[in-house]
DNA sequence: GCTCTTCTCTACCATTTGGTAGAGAACGGT
DNA sequence: ACCGTTCTCTACCAAATGGTAGAGAAGAGC
């Protein structure tokens, strides 16, 4: 019989929603194989275990992400504002289309550090390009000057700080759907655009 | 003999820190005897049960945040571009020097809505106020014209992600020492600013 | 000294957790 | 038809979880 991988993708993608909403510890594999409707069991059987299964969400949706961003830095528009503003967009995307990866974001930290190093190591290519890039443009005056590294720091910050809150940030009328978040990355976008203007 | 409310506070105290570290789930009432050196049921005797502590964890801390807010709101400067930078460096602060009390806010999307809206009721009169305020403002013409809860949400979500990720900040060769901090918190100000200047 | 309240403890419990053992069903290849 | 691999199941298990029962220590007030 031919290995059935659709279960497996399956279970992999319960799995990212249920921990995206509730953290990894709060969800069992009991509540993961009942949302697949296979027996526990049959998650062991797919993987070794539940941290191997957090594992692989966090893998698929490092890996996920970083093709997210390759795409948008190949088709970006050449002006440093637009092309901000384009690579911004682009890792908001699979974000408004499943809020349920940024509950995976908020996760990271609560990770052994081998768990969590694994995944930024995912990203620090693409940091150590932004920052080279930076440089190059702040340097022929099309941006503001200033220090790359904090620069991304702080958009980092505030997109996890965005995955976060999302609860605290209903105090200021801010609801965590599609519209909220295309808003709040609009707004976003009109701050870095007006900050790193040269 | 008088009520020991010194235990009391310890176990709410050692809570806060282990819940902001770990989230509610992963910490366990055992974990929470050994951290204050007291047996279980001791903490039960205080707390009618884990949910009860929970509560009244999230209920210190909402009360503590608005007292930090209540007073940088009431010694700052008049400028609204010195007034939004005196808030935030107040804020960053205690956010920086105790992160576990930002790991507590992110947890608050995983409890149950009646418990999520009590601590946003503490804090929604000063989010009102402050709009209130940078509507007056941008009336006036003192302030860049904008939403004022995205500005707000955006300021909110980009301080608590810089507390709670400061790992994950490394992936951008940053260092969550009293000098790093400083820098970064000096780069918010001057994102602030140049986003908002009229 | 006695007693009441306040406080912390040991002992125990039902449930749930992640995980194992191994039987048996469902196909493909021959 | 048979076999071997792939897959999912029932039946368990040890450990940890939140929580209960109730004994006993230790002042405060008399």
């Amino acid at each position: 019989m031919a290995r059935r991988t659709g279960t497996r993708d399956l279970i992999r993608e319960r799995a990212t929603d249920l921990f995206g909403r509730w953290g990894f510890e709060a969800v069992s594999l009991d509540q993961i194989a009942a949302e697949v409707g296979v027996a526990k069991q049959t998650v062991l059987y797919w993987f070794a275990s539940k941290d191997d299964l957090v594992q692989q969400v966090l893998a698929r949706t490092a890996a996920d992400l970083a093709v997210v961003v390759e795409a948008a830095i190949r088709t970006a528009p050449d002006d440093p504002l637009d092309r901000l503003e384009a690579v911004v967009k682009a890792v908001f995307r699979p974000a408004v289309r499943r809020p349920a990866l940024l509950g995976l974001v908020r996760e990271i930290s609560r990770l052994p550090a081998e768990a969590s190093e694994r995944f930024t190591d995912t990203l620090r290519p693409f940091v150590d390009r932004a920052v080279r890039w930076m440089e190059m443009e702040m340097s022929a005056g099309r941006l503001r000057r200033g220090d790359p590294s904090l620069v991304i720091a702080l958009a980092y910050a505030t997109v996890t700080g965005i995955a976060t809150e999302p609860e605290a940030l209903r105090v200021v009328g801010w609801n965590a759907d599609i519209a909220g978040l295309r808003r709040l990355r609009d707004e976003l976008v009109t701050f870095v655009r007006a900050a790193l203007a040269p």
